[in-house]
DNA sequence: ATCTGCGGGCGGT
DNA sequence: ACCGCCCGCAGAT
């Protein structure tokens, strides 16, 4: 743990603010005092909370690195997004570089559908939708709840696939796609290279590399990628500055911090080919909560190659994914549900719970990192007890009220007792449960304090920055990328 | 054309 | 009672 807090030296705390506080998207009442705020998470993963800022702009937006489509709770009170997952190619080609198509799953449904029928634009098979079961085998969810001066955020779930791409990096994309549509000059290049023209347009991928090289090259940009990004994390989470970014709709602009930024490379994990699921993880990655638990990403394994990847599958013909081989269409992993049954069973019955709704992620966590996607199931399940071990809790219980009611919210004063739980904080030294100290203490306690452990080593923030057109237009040719982390946009751009 | 949020409704647990 | 999810509507991009 210490370690992390290092890390985040510069934040003033080794865990979120939220994450300090005790509280839950469904109690009642919500710290209302809160004198800090975290610094916003574009890729939030994990059963983590953080309190934003009102004034923050993704925050209002409720924003998320993740595809998150809106899920209808019936509380008009708390906003609640599902995961998406992510589209992917169903051979589970690798790119030039070694890295893996992972669009961003259209959020409305017409267009995800239509987003599916494309073709990969690497190697024209079918796109696959990758389901996030990261939740107990239903997508992870984020709750959003404005309170006050402040935005609630939780999520509960670990994702158990592949980042897509950014919402920021998806548009700055299309933007740069339309651009050099539009130019005469791309056109003409992407006659020639374009097998199919027409097809993929929309993809991402192709297009930026058309249009910014050749085809042999086309993806080489975001190859070298493989390190450990991962690491990229995200930022530290905590500033407590509020971002002031501006934020553009490109996002990317100037996230400020880190957020954004950093989260980028998140993608990059998605390149890392790595042995499939294998588990290495010792290490209980995740913690719940950080946003970007380090070790998750760990799997900066080698980078193989998608051969080895696919081979890794149990088919090679198709999607190497374990689970597999699904048809574009979004797949259904069947055996997910067994799997989840086991979760439960591990998790679930916790203390708290019944539904486990805070298991850990560690196990998870690494799944899917690890390997990609594809693994998911393979291998976290079950074989990890260990890390499961950890789990924990419940939610909910939440005692909120149907949507009807007036904006005041009332909730009863109940606190719900956390029955013992409060120790958390002690954990958390810094904690400063305070004032909150009468909420409840969510489950997750105990989660969070290895979360927070592991919180991001990431790093470094990088700055996103600037422009994007910048990154956008700019050469990706750079193969010669040093390293990702630093660049994030190499990615961005790059990636596609 | 999409994104995003709302809310009705259905089925499963 | 909850939850996940589908569907349509509507306003905003």
């Amino acid at each position: 743990m210490s370690k992390s807090s290092d890390q985040f030296d510069n934040s003033d705390c080794v865990c979120s603010f939220g994450m300090k506080l005790t509280w839950d998207i469904n109690d009642p009442k919500l710290p209302q005092d809160t004198k800090q705020y975290d610094a916003f998470q574009e890729w939030t993963d994990g059963y983590v909370r953080y309190i934003y800022s009102a004034e923050d702009k993704n925050a209002q937006r409720h924003l998320s690195g993740w595809a998150m489509r809106n899920t209808n709770n019936h509380n008009c009170q708390i906003l609640k997004k599902s995961c998406l997952g992510v589209v992917v190619c169903s051979r589970n080609c690798t790119l030039a570089d070694g890295s893996k198509l992972q669009l961003r799953p259209a959020i409305c449904d017409k267009a995800r559908q239509k987003q599916q029928k494309k073709l990969c634009p690497n190697c024209n098979s079918a796109l696959e939708l990758v389901p996030c079961r990261g939740h107990s085998g239903y997508p992870v969810t984020n709750f959003w709840r404005v309170d006050g001066k402040a935005i609630f955020f939780q999520a509960k779930g670990v994702h158990d696939h592949p980042r897509p791409e950014s919402k920021s990096e998806t548009e700055a994309r299309r933007s740069a796609v339309k651009r050099r549509m539009s130019s005469p000059h791309f056109a003409q290049k992407r006659r020639l290279i374009e097998p199919e023209p027409g097809r993929y347009h929309d993809m991402p991928f192709p297009n930026i590399h058309q249009l910014t090289m050749e085809a042999p090259d086309r993806f080489s940009i975001i190859a070298e990628s493989n390190f450990p990004i991962q690491t990229q994390h995200y930022p530290a989470f905590q500033n407590p500055e509020p971002y002031k970014f501006p934020y553009d709709t490109h996002g990317a602009t100037t996230m400020a911090d880190t957020s954004s930024t950093l989260q980028k490379p998140a993608n990059h994990r998605l390149y890392m080919p790595r042995p499939p699921c294998g588990y290495d993880f010792a290490v209980p990655g995740y913690l719940g909560s950080g946003p970007y638990p380090p070790a998750l990403y760990k799997d900066p394994v080698s980078p193989q190659n998608e051969a080895e990847l696919n081979k890794g599958g149990p088919s090679l013909s198709g999607t190497p994914h374990s689970a597999s081989v699904l048809p574009n269409h979004e797949r259904t992993y069947p055996d997910t549900t067994a799997k989840h049954h086991s979760w439960k069973q591990i998790l679930g019955k916790g203390p708290y719970g019944d539904r486990g709704e805070y298991p850990q992620l560690p196990a998870n966590a690494n799944h899917y990192y690890n390997s990609e996607y594809p693994c998911r199931y393979t291998g976290p399940g079950p074989a990890t007890p260990t890390a499961l071990q950890t789990i924990i809790t419940t939610t909910t219980k939440v005692s909120y009220q149907p949507c009807p009611k007036p904006s005041v919210v009332k909730y009863g004063e109940n606190v719900y007792d956390v029955k013992g739980l409060t120790n958390c904080n002690s954990l958390l030294e810094e904690s400063s449960p305070t004032s909150y100290s009468e909420l409840k203490i969510p489950e997750d306690s105990g989660v969070i304090k290895t979360a927070v452990s592991y919180q991001d080593p990431l790093p470094t923030k990088i700055e996103r920055v600037e422009n994007f057109e910048g990154y956008r237009y700019s050469s990706y040719s750079s193969n010669s990328y040093p390293e990702r982390v630093t660049h994030p946009y190499r990615y961005e751009g790059g990636e596609y």
